[in-house]
DNA sequence: CTACTTTTTGCAAGTTTTTGCTGTTTTTAG
DNA sequence: CTAAAAACAGCAAAAACTTGCAAAAAGTAG
């Protein structure tokens, strides 16, 4: 194998994951850890990549990205939002759930635009009053520690009694064929309350989560009317979708 | 694992949670305490976090109390909040309504204390959502963008069907005469039903508050049970108060 | 083809970094 | 004040790094 490959190699897997080990590399590639050593070193050398005790990393590796992983996910999720928030319009009555990305949408929303949003997550509701035109109702309830989210009877009861039009979900896990799945039961029962309440029900979900299953199904996906992804709408990854009457974007 | 990837995960979750526990990371991560603190120290070196006994926090946390700027009002709150929190006891059911000094309370209960907390206060929800020991759950409704703090029907018609032991009303506006006195007629509304809603009223104030009379009258002081101020019981500024039934700390 | 130089690679010895463990001191909480 | 938890300092083993060197591979010129 060239030089030229090895190091091809290595800055491949630099970019993909973020970080190599050494050793991981000597025993892809096959070649003693000094050869590796002496590779790395020359690709520091040539700013290619970062050089660290055991291993290599992408420049921005220490960057802050809030979910824990990889640094693509937030600009996936960026792209999410501007998609979701081009579906927005004045004077329009919303629900939002929590999750990062819609947090990343309530940044986004710009700041004439008048809606009213109903929301059960602390820091969406936080994000939005940075919003003049915005009026944040808050959905009370019992309040989960590390979610920061309003679950239980008073919000339910509350979504049962409200009729708006557009609900948009975030940070769930998506498959064909198990529709739209949580981990938490209560959380559940608020979403479900939650997609009954609105005429339309949105879908934020970045690719990575697409095809996972967790143990309670909130919904299936004859429920849910928009699926937005960071992907361009034609993406084979969505193919699985395409059956269901979905509006992609 | 890299000593890198080891400082992201500490430094992501120092972001997300505001605080963590060495011992948690050592967990979690599968190495001993010692390496986490010496990690912990690195980053604390780089100012990338603040360490402080028993693990590390964020340096913005719990910024989003505009600094009143003024450094003896800010001990008034926290000798207040001192006081206010030695009459918490295990287990009871305590309303809060917002302010500065209500956050000082917040912050100030202990960790190991369970309590059940009703507040329409978004700020002090979040706070008190560090506290494991705490159930806190939201009274919802629109919020006031300048407050943060929930007002209107839904919230008052959910504080009529409650009956607690403790209401801890914040800053107001204190004078003998004329009672306890708000500029906001909503938010009158919701403090009279936190009220109603409890057993026994709480009120604190910093003695600048003191004969003070805004437009609109929450209550007049035979409301009240308690009135904790920075001052000593003794003090003769509070001679006003003392025809009142009032317990002085 | 051969003799020579240059580059690359692996190895070994010695150095540095990292890490966990020890016992001791400091801080915290009841 | 006392006991428990956390921080600190020093040590030793393991892992990673450095350097120098020699063998193998590749290139070059006569």
């Amino acid at each position: 194998m060239l030089k030229e490959e090895r190091q091809k190699y290595i800055l491949d897997q630099v970019h993909l994951h973020h970080r190599v080990l050494l050793n991981d590399l000597a025993d892809f590639l096959d070649v003693s850890i000094d050869t590796v050593r002496r590779d790395v070193k020359e690709l520091a050398k040539e700013k290619k990549l970062k050089k660290v005790h055991g291993g290599a990393t992408s420049f921005g590796f220490m960057n802050f990205t809030k979910d824990d992983g990889n640094i693509y996910l937030q600009s996936k999720k960026i792209q999410i939002a501007e998609k979701t928030v081009s579906l927005l319009s004045e004077g329009q009555v919303v629900l939002m759930s929590g999750g990062t990305t819609n947090m990343e949408v309530a940044k986004m929303i710009p700041r004439k635009l008048p809606l009213t949003v109903f929301t059960p997550s602390l820091h969406v509701a936080m994000q939005l009053l940075e919003l003049p035109e915005v009026e944040v109702i808050f959905l009370g309830g019992k309040l989960l520690h590390e979610a920061k989210f309003a679950v239980g009877g008073t919000v339910v009861n509350a979504l049962n009694q409200l009729r708006v039009d557009l609900c948009i979900l975030g940070t769930g896990y998506l498959d064909a064929e198990a529709g739209l799945t949580e981990f938490d039961w209560e959380v559940i029962q608020v979403k479900r309350a939650m997609i009954r309440a609105a005429k339309k029900t949105i879908i934020l979900s970045v690719s990575d989560k697409l095809h996972s299953v967790q143990k309670f199904q909130t919904c299936d996906l004859t429920a849910v009317h928009t699926l937005v992804t960071e992907l361009d709408p034609s993406d084979p990854m969505l193919d699985a979708f395409r059956p269901f009457d979905l509006h992609l974007i």
